[in-house]
DNA sequence: GATCTGCCTTGATACAGATCAACCAAGGAA
DNA sequence: TTCCTTGGTTGATCTGTATCAAGGCAGATC
């Protein structure tokens, strides 16, 4: 249990757990939950599966254990945003509220814990520090949301594309040892064209074209349609349009 | 105190205070606050005025007693998107994070109210309908600036203006007494040409020339260049691309 | 091996909204 | 009165991204 104590430390890892992400480990967390007794099922989806539907009932709390889930509003001609990336450790779900306005929908592979909902609410009142955990990671969503608010409004496409890269790119390096070195990272992509797209409020046309240029002016190399090479982090994030002192690693 | 016991319940009316808004009484709440000695300091600012610089330290927690502040986040080159709206009752600052990443302005004169950082966060922990409410006012947060990415991804101008002023209408209407007849709605926008296009990713000439086509059609009266009337909320509703059946007061 | 299907790329063209620029109206100061 | 400022409107033109359309490639299926 004492490896689980400190919680809220920022990338703190339990020497235990092969999930390392953000401001908490997130098997750490689930299986504290899971020695509360909150939890009540797991459950596994496939890529591409629905977790939920927009306008389902959403009396339930869930979290990520492993794998990406991405939260989506659509309208009513078709068009599409998607408006949250679900990461290991994060949750969804709104006890007492009756309905959703948007679908959940797994990326990659993905399994999910949920919640008996009425000991989740007294755990809520019972212990302060999941309570405060919950605001904490729900400030840290209101802040990203804001972020892609600005991107959204006022980006233009190339800066777009490279914001979405940056981002990827730092996610994936500090799943990864912390590193002096940040000449060039790799990975790779785990969104088609089109939920790029979807992510950036451009048609997958224009994703494809401005992935096109970044490659033709070496920002970045592509090897098959998914697998990135940067081979300069300080070259994209020129790109990106945001101010350049806010670093890399955070 | 036992008017102020029911913190949680929506839209209710402690039947002392006029000002009335979203999920509670801004000043019933405050006037708790008060009582479990949490406030610091009462303070004004005028319409224009900067509550805080991006940059600034944000080791503190406030908010807002009446009036109407903005939240904005600004690019290197001058781009500016507003990210969100802070209404009575909302809350700004997040206690351990050093660096603001938006600027808060007063849009309209604006009261303040500031906590003893150290006894807020005992209060966190030790009084669980506070934290709750805080978590709730943030997922609502959450929710609207997910709205909003959905606005500014994938809307147009005029889709984009029909639905300002239906959030603004809306808000509007449920300061003043719930009525049956929602023929026709009159209001005074709160914000300039300027203030709306950085809210809704537009050009100020946009703005206006949106404003005119929508006067134009019939949609809204103008008078002066502030004064709107809504003479058919259903016909508002049609221009703003949003599901017809959400229901205009909620 | 042939075909199909999902995902991606590239080209030609259209158009919504940005940009540049002139002007207007109201209010305040001299 | 006149000047000046602030906030708003309208017109002409430009441009970035959407739209429409035609392939291309790799893995799956037969």
């Amino acid at each position: 249990m004492s490896v689980h104590r400190d919680i809220r430390s920022p990338t703190q890892d339990c020497g235990e757990c092969p999930i390392r992400h953000r401001a908490v480990c997130a098997r750490c967390e689930t299986d504290e939950l899971a020695q509360l007794e909150q939890i009540k099922y797991y459950r596994s989806y496939q890529a591409g599966q629905t977790v939920i539907w927009s306008g389902d009932k959403m009396d339930f709390v869930a979290s990520v254990v492993t794998g990406i889930a991405t939260l989506t509003q659509t309208m009513e001609d078709g068009r599409r945003q998607m408006v949250g990336l679900l990461l290991p450790s994060d949750f969804v779900g709104r006890p007492g509220r009756s309905a959703a306005a948007y679908d959940v929908t797994a990326t990659t592979d993905l399994v999910m814990c949920c919640f008996r909902r009425k000991p989740f609410e007294e755990m809520m009142a019972s212990t302060p520090h999941i309570a405060h955990r919950l605001l904490e990671m729900t400030l840290d969503e209101l802040d990203a949301a804001r972020e892609w608010m600005l991107l959204l409004g006022r980006k233009t496409a190339r800066e777009k594309i490279s914001s979405l890269l940056a981002i990827i790119a730092r996610r994936d390096a500090s799943l990864k040892e912390p590193r002096a070195d940040l000449g060039a990272i790799t990975f790779d992509l785990p969104l088609t064209r089109e939920e790029m797209a979807d992510y950036l409020g451009l048609t997958l046309e224009t994703v494809s074209r401005q992935m096109s240029a970044l490659k033709r002016d070496g920002i970045i190399t592509l090897d098959g349609k998914r697998h990135v090479t940067i081979p300069s982090v300080d070259a994209l994030m020129e790109e990106t349009g945001d101010d350049s002192d806010g670093g890399f690693l955070v």
